[in-house]
DNA sequence: AAACATAGTTTCGACTCGATACATTATTTA
DNA sequence: TAAATAATGTATCGAGTCGAAACTATGTTT
């Protein structure tokens, strides 16, 4: 069973992998260099660094900054210097790097094959595999990204939101966005 | 919805491959050489060729051909010449590299986590997403891969089975393996 | 103030990948 | 039957990915 799973996943992963290949030919974009604008284009102002990158994509920080320089240098992120954190880099996702994202992500052909399914199962399926991938970063002893709403660090005054960690305000738009600090 | 089930799977998919970029690593064997090999050991005999894999991995035959020619070096594959058409070569695996699929495949983690779910949800899970990769292929007009048992090709007589596409009897083990000609 | 930790870049060598050209062997067509 | 075409597989090239290591700069601890 877990074999077959293990199977079925990584067949789905090669699918998507070679429509992003064939997506970016044109804009000469790799599948890692879409899957770390993806990431950026749904991430919070926590998140939007190249550490963050490296940690959600599982690969090393120089590798990493290879690609960043691609994007950056093809106008699709801009790099912006923290005021406070001199250390720190935010990459800022272009509006034309908003627009590639919208039109490659998720592809076409996923797209359409899971709209070809009922509403009920898409749903099940994904409540299973957000299951499945919980467990499987609390096995790996990863730090899980996920989204501030869920987060221990998040408590919420009245109507608005702060982070517990940080004790900044967060907008609506932060709390529903991915987060690295997420616990 | 789609974008959190792409995101799902995505994000399983890197942690799996760097799961196997570790597990590789004593061996020097790479994620993709893992995936030539996983498919090696669950194929049947109309599928174990260069250009199966080819088809699999979504690769070209020229990446795919270096592949295997570390496989082949490191003992974990042989080929062998096909007797009646003399263009294909069969890669059979050798029992190093049975040894090897069985430890890293599924890897651990990802099995750690699967067994901590449900045995029902593991069932729905499975169902669902075989389901998705069936839409996933026929949307990509490309040729699946599947089992001989439900394989249109696939004709059984009395208690054997015979490939309506080759004429050719089938072993029972042949029936349950993954087949390119799948249809 | 010194030691250490964190964020990020650069450089290097090993490897992946697609494209192209090529060799062999089958199949189709004329 | 001969020629054209198709299919399987290999070799080579250049662009790109990747981890490791060395490095800079800035924060935090001691």
């Amino acid at each position: 069973m877990k074999e077959n799973i293990f199977n079925v996943i990584e067949r789905l992963a090669n699918l998507t992998r070679q429509e992003a290949r064939v997506a970016g030919s044109a804009e000469g974009l790799q599948p890692v260099q879409q899957e770390a604008l993806h990431f950026l284009s749904i991430c919070n102002k926590y998140s939007d660094t190249p550490i963050a990158v490296t940690e959600y994509l599982g690969l090393t920080k120089g590798t990493v900054s290879q690609s960043l320089k691609v994007l950056e240098s093809k106008g699709l992120i801009e790099k912006v210097k923290d005021e406070v954190d001199k250390r720190i880099t935010h990459l800022k996702v272009t509006s034309t790097g908003l627009a590639f994202i919208a039109s490659t992500s998720p592809p076409e052909k996923f797209t359409q094959a899971i709209s070809e399914m009922p509403e009920q199962d898409q749903q099940t399926m994904l409540t299973l595999l957000k299951s499945t991938l919980r467990h499987y970063q609390l096995a790996s002893g990863r730090k899980g990204f996920g989204v501030c709403k869920q987060c221990k660090f998040n408590q919420s005054v009245k109507d608005n939101f702060v982070c517990g960690l940080t004790e900044e305000p967060l907008s609506i738009k932060d709390v529903e966005l991915i987060c690295r600090e997420y616990a």
